[in-house]
Formats: structure tokens, sequence, C-alpha cells
DNA sequence: TAAACTGGTAAGCAACTACTTACTTACCAC
DNA sequence: GTGGTAAGTAAGTAGTTGCTTACCAGTTTA
């Protein structure tokens, strides 16, 4: 269902509405199999209209890769500065990112396509900035949380946010799998659990 | 070669020479952009004879897919075999699998490129499959080591699994973010002593 | 020895790709 | 109104894709 906006629109809007297109048709199909002509299609707009907006469909992607860091991230730092503590942000940046998922399920698909190209093309370099980014977030939650003392002693920290992180995508891809996010949430919060008490130090209650 | 070389191989032992020329060339560029037109030219034969050992190129991805899951299944049996205690076990099988991707760094780039297709592809299926296997093969360790009275309480046996899978997961997209597999081996001995903290009961030492 | 089979080559096909071109139309400042 | 420009169309380009065809040589089999 095409939204037909057979109406002349500002660049801006188009751009907008064309990286929207991108990330639905990713959700609906492998990334790697979309077509500048199937990205026409699904706004009803011409093949040669595309161009008049991005000058290459490298730029496109760029473009889209933006949209999601820019996106994503404002979300996880909202999520990690809406709790005091820092072990309840890192659950809230959990479920932050989860959310976002379950909002923008063709986001995952996206990021993944673009890691798996072994060249350095300035997109995976940019992917790779991101998640740069976000392993600093966690670092800096994780920190505070141990100067609280509330992590065990000679916890990596490197490792606990390469866990972290991959907990996420383990969820990602079990999701992936079975073709709708709807369980993502639930199944998250005892993901969640398991990790907190891998990184807790334990009260013998 | 432009002199009659007899280096004309019956088809069992080419279509491993090409299974093989599908994962060496997915280590070194997306497994989306692998050609048949590539694969030949990869071992040095014809375009056209490509298709007298597999009818189409579904077929040969199937192969591939066969290949993964026979190799990769009996090195995880052969490891949790390998312990008697089931946390030693539940960690021969993490390094197991670790060794694997290094030995093999094609492999994981090639599922993730089937599992993000979210047409219901047979291929697809073959992944879920073996996934689904492997996560039998987790839940059987964890049963036992629950008996022994390894684990926590009321642990979450499903989200053990997940979030195994998952941190492995984790350490892969780290190495094809960093592009080689290098480091993985003891990243992933920190890693899992962190999953093991997430799901044994603590000796107070 | 002839026939059949098997694994190989070289060339080509239809479909699809990103992108371009030549031209048309809506919008807006003056 | 009018003219410059931004956004749209329709048709085409060159290159690539998976796969096929016609033909050939060595080995096995009847």
């Amino acid at each position: 269902m095409p939204y037909a906006t057979t109406d002349r629109q500002p660049t801006q809007a188009r751009q907008a509405e064309i990286i929207a297109a991108v990330l639905a048709l990713s959700a609906s199909q492998g990334p790697g199999t979309i077509t500048t002509q199937g990205i026409a299609a699904a706004i009803g707009l011409t093949h040669g209209a595309l161009f008049k907006h991005f000058p290459t469909k490298a730029a496109l992607w760029l473009a889209v890769i933006d949209w999601v860091d820019a996106q994503l991230m404002a979300r996880l730092h909202a999520a990690a500065d809406s709790c005091d503590h820092p072990v309840a942000a890192l659950r809230a940046v959990f479920m932050a990112h989860t959310d976002f998922v379950v909002a923008h399920p063709g986001v995952p698909r996206f990021l993944f396509n673009e890691l798996q190209q072994p060249e350095d093309s300035p997109i995976k370099h940019r992917v790779g900035d991101m998640l740069g980014r976000y392993r600093q977030l966690l670092q800096v939650l994780l920190k505070r949380a141990a100067a609280l003392g509330a992590l065990r002693p000679r916890l990596d920290l490197d490792a606990a946010a390469t866990l972290f992180i991959g907990s996420l995508q383990g969820l990602v891809m079990q999701a992936m799998l079975r073709g709708d996010t709807a369980g993502m949430p639930s199944a998250a919060t005892a993901v969640f659990g398991l990790y907190r008490s891998a990184i807790i130090v334990e009260l013998t209650t």
C-alpha cells in the first residue's frame, strides 16, 4: 500500500519519504535486494525522479545510516538519562534499543547488511563509528556502576559491553528467524535479567 | 591454461571445491555480491562448467548450508562430549564455535546473509533448523547442570540459550567490524567468563 | 570398436541493474 | 503575467546477472 502522494513535494520532504521507504522495504525484503526502481515504485514515483533527490544509490544509503544513527542514539541517550542508578540506566538503554527495533524492524537488517561488506566502504565505517559511540555510552554507565560498588570486582568492562550488545543481537536474530518482533520485549526482559546477574555483585538475601 | 589441462575432476570433488570457494569468497566479499561467474573464476573454471555440478545457484547455496551444518554441528557435539561436567561442556562448545569461526570466517557472513531474507525460503528454513538443534544441545547441557545444582534456581533456560548464542554473535560482529578474527579466542574467553557468572550459582570463597 | 557418458569450453540470451537524457509541468519572486 | 527553477515523466544507455546452448575430448561400457 504505497501511499501515493501525487503531489509535488520539496526535496527535503521527499528525501525523508525515500529514507522511510528504504527502511520499510528492508523489513519486508532483504536490504541487498532493494533496487532504486523498487524504492520509486513503493512511493509512487518514477525511477528517474529518485535521482533528483539523491545523486547515487550510495548517497541514499549513507543518508539512511545517518537517519538511523541520529534516531537510535538519541533514544539511547534519553533512556540513559532517565534513570539515576547506572544499572537501572543500563536496563533502560536495553529496553529502548529493543523498542526501537520493534518500531523499525528494517533497521537491524539494514545495518547487518552493511557490516557484512568486508571492504572498507564509507558506509561500513559510519556503522562502525556508531557502534563505537554505543560502546562508549555503555562504558560510562558501567564505570559509574563500578564506582558505586555495584559491579563484581575485576569485571572486564570491554567484555561486559560486548555481551550487552551481543545479547541484543541474539534477540534480534531470533526475531528475524520467527519473522516478527512480537515477543521481543518480554524476551528482552528475561535476557537483561541474566545479563544483570553476570555483572552485578550479589546480595545474599 | 592454454594447453590441454587434464584438471578434469569428478563431480563430487568439484562440488566440494566449489563449496569451499563460496565460503572463501564470503570471507573476502559480501555473500550477497558473490556471482556464479566469480565462483568459476576463483577456481579457474569456466562459468558454464559450474552448472555441470549444480543445476542452479540456489541448489549450490543449499549445498553450502548443508556443509556448514554438518561440519559445525559435528564439532559442537564433539566438544560437548569431551567434558564430563556440563558447565565445562558449555565452555567447550563456546570455544569450539569460536574456533570454527576463526577457521572459516566466511561462514557467519553467509548464514547472516540468508537469515536476513524475510521470505520463507528453503535456505532460511534450513538455517533456522540448524539453530534449533543448536539450542537443543544447549538445553540438554543446561538441564544437566541444573540437575547437579550448579545453576541459579529458577534460571530461565530459554533466555540462557539465547544469551549463549547472542554472545557468540556479538563476538562475531566485532570481528567483522575489525576485519579479522585474530583476537577472537581471547575475547571469547572473557565473554564466556561473564556468561558463566550469569548462570551458575556462586560459591562464597 | 562403437556408443554413451562425463566434465570441459566459448559464446550468447533475456532479464535486470544503476544511472542519464530530453523534455514537461508546477511553483514562486518580481 | 512572466521567467527561472525545482520536481516530475518516459525512454534509453551500458553493464551485469543467472543460465543455456552448441560443440569437444577423454573415459567407460556394450
